[in-house]
RNA sequence: GGGGACGUAGUUCAGCUUGGUUAGAACGUCGGCCUGUCACGCCGAAGGUCGCGAGUUCGAUCCUCGUCGUCCCCGCCA
């Protein structure tokens, strides 16, 4: 018999393992399992703090035994007991409450479930489309719950920290103007004036820096952005930056004060600490050495540049790149000559992929001599030595060559390193911080025979580097910087141009003619021209870092509601067609 | 825009290589038994648009093409 009156929650299912046996508490929850041994029922109630074993005794409760055999998995129900210690032999050690049971006295029912389509506890995990259906479900689960859990608490660290060191948050605009440049928009049709939309912020860059002209000195916002591009595993559509921006003060600073955050984050939430000051790195470092803006440094493998050693040793397709301006480099297979020959083709794969032409392995033999590819008969020994030595190669190592372009061996070898490590199991499990420093301001795009921004229109070139603007834009450096963890980037930032000259001779590099600088940043200068404050600033992907917090790969694990790598919310459908009259509202028409 | 993988019971998967009687397993579900289970156990049962459409064939879960969905990558994106 189940009493209807609906009974007050007086402790979570956690706290149970706290209280003093005899206590009489009411839980509440969902049925997670039942074991019906025939007269005798234990049931698995589920709440977020996690599971408390509640018995039904047919000798202390026999009324409650009809609707205990009744409970069917993610039945919602408020029970009160008396809490008791488990016989010796009952205990589950490994229950945070596997001491302790409740002995049902009063059982509210409030809703039954139908059937749960997705995997709720144990057994393989359903698959990601169902989990994104159910999503309510899925986020009942206790591993989903703990990842949410982590979210909030990194925020809170997160707003403590921030005003702590005298930030203060602001809010910024969700519907904006569109601003070219970066990704494309998401955009917002207008009712009040048709044919005209805003935008989604991409990230709110302009007006944090138009906070800094406004005098607020420091900001922050945990804030949401949109970018309509393609996804990836660690990219959605929408997504979530701890955004800051600070005047009157130096890249130094800012390093010093988020180096504190995270390892006030890391220490908080994983009870790691973090070595500060973190290792810095320049973006040429990066590149030439890690063959990516991101290195993991987890595992060492340092690409090597060979171009010295095999100039002019007759390796026709290799002298021809270096003619050209490009470079020879290696990455070292510790103990890859056992490779087979499939093994190395897959390699030559992954360099292929970024546009290599072709990947040459070389093996060290026992000699400690190179066997294989043209590298064994047309090099001399001197150089050969050279080239081991330079690569710290002992015999049985495999030497993956690339000759091209920097950028084109810099990513192909990168890969190929990545992969190494992967493969040979080499990451340490740590946590390995850094800043690249120094980034290129500008990068070349060849079809549209012009310069971009790296990172945006509005970052501070190096003083000493501001007459490169005119000569040789490319070579130009930025006081751009990101944090990296582990091949991940994290955040990034930059110094800011805060002189309006600067900032015209910025846009004249990218082709930005002064009449449409002012069209499409009009207000943004025109802020600027109103006694702009040196300032600087950064922002951290927070879906990112409870990536790594939590530990896993996929990004919509770390999002309640994530999106599919086609845009689609699985649980509601969106986006949804609109019918005329929504259309007629906003003055819009779509084609066919 | 391009490349790759996948789609079979409520769920996770096998079967497809080499087309052929009734498409299997485990978990779950339902019924029966069971008083210390916690992956409860034992006995029994139900459960399938083989994503969808077309083609080839005497015959298609299997081969071909298209289509829809999902994942991963390149382009794109900081």
């Amino acid at each position: 018999m189940t009493d209807t009156k609906l009974l007050e929650r007086s402790h979570y299912n956690a706290q149970a393992a706290e209280l003093n046996p005899g206590d009489t508490i009411t839980v509440a929850g969902w049925v997670r399992k039942r074991r019906d041994l025939g007269g005798l029922v234990f049931v698995d109630l589920y709440d977020r703090t996690g599971i408390l074993q509640v018995v039904f005794d047919p000798i202390r409760n026999p009324d409650l035994l009809d609707a205990a055999s009744q409970l069917n998995r993610e039945t919602v129900l408020t029970v009160r007991g008396t809490l008791s210690l488990r016989p010796a032999e009952a205990v589950n050690p490994g229950m945070i409450t596997g001491n302790v049971e409740l002995i049902a006295e009063k059982l509210t029912i409030h809703a039954v479930s139908k059937l749960p389509p997705i995997q709720m506890t144990g057994g393989p995990e359903s698959n990601e489309e169902l989990r994104l259906r159910y999503r309510y479900l899925d986020l009942r689960r206790t591993e989903m719950y703990r990842i949410i859990k982590t979210r909030h608490d990194t925020a809170q660290i997160v707003y403590t920290f921030y005003k702590d060191e005298g930030f203060i948050e602001v809010t910024t605009p969700q519907l904006l103007r569109s601003t070219p440049e970066g990704a494309r928009d998401f955009i917002v049709p207008s009712r009040l004036h048709p044919g005209s939309c805003y935008a989604l912020p991409q990230s709110p860059q302009m007006l944090k820096q138009i906070l800094m002209v406004a005098g607020v000195d420091r900001y922050f916002q945990i804030v949401k952005c949109f970018r309509d591009e393609d996804s990836r595993a660690d990219r959605q559509p929408e997504f979530t930056q701890i955004d800051v921006e600070m005047s009157f003060t130096s890249m130094e600073t800012l390093f010093a004060i988020h180096e504190r955050l995270i390892r006030k984050i890391f220490k908080e939430i994983l009870g790691h600490d973090c070595l500060l000051p973190f290792r810095r790195m320049t973006w040429d470092t990066a590149i030439d050495r890690y063959g990516s803006d991101k290195p993991d440094l987890r595992f060492e493998l340092e690409i090597t540049d060979i171009s010295d050693q095999v100039r002019g040793a007759g390796i026709s397709f290799m002298d021809n790149v270096l003619e050209t301006g490009g470079v020879i480099r290696m990455v070292r297979y510790p103990g890859g000559s056992k490779l087979s020959r499939k093994q190395i083709g897959d390699l030559e794969v992954i360099a292929k992929k970024r546009g290599a032409q072709g990947l040459v392995a070389v093996k060290v033999n026992e000699n400690n001599l190179l066997t294989g590819g043209p590298l064994d008969k047309l090099l001399s020994l001197d150089k050969q030595k050279a080239i081991i030595h330079a690569a710290d190669a002992v015999p049985g190592d495999l030497l993956c060559v690339v000759a091209g372009k920097r950028m084109v061996v810099a990513e192909a070898l990168g890969d190929v390193r990545l992969e190494i490590g992967k493969r040979e199991s080499l990451k340490r499990h740590t946590f390995e911080f850094l800043w690249v420093t120094e980034f290129p301001l500008l990068e070349f795009v060849p079809d549209e025979n012009r310069f971009t921004a790296m990172h945006h229109p509005f970052t501070a070139p190096f003083q000493d580097d501001i007459h490169l603007l005119a000569d040789d834009p490319g070579k130009c450096r930025a006081q751009a910087y990101d944090l990296v963890l582990n091949g991940v980037e994290l955040g990034g930032g930059s110094v800011r141009i805060h002189q309006p000259e600067v900032q015209s001779q910025m846009f004249e590099v990218l082709g930005i003619n002064p009449e449409k600088a002012q069209e499409q940043f009009g207000f943004f200068l025109e802020a600027l021209s109103y006694g702009t404050p040196p300032h600087c600033g950064i922002a951290f992907g927070l879906d990112r870092l409870i990536m790594i917090l939590v530990g896993t790969d996929n990004l919509r694990d770390v999002i309640a509601f994530p999106k599919t790598l086609q845009a689609v919310c699985q649980m509601t459908q969106a986006p949804s067609p609109m019918t005329q009259d929504q259309l007629d509202i906003v003055g819009l028409k779509f084609k066919s």
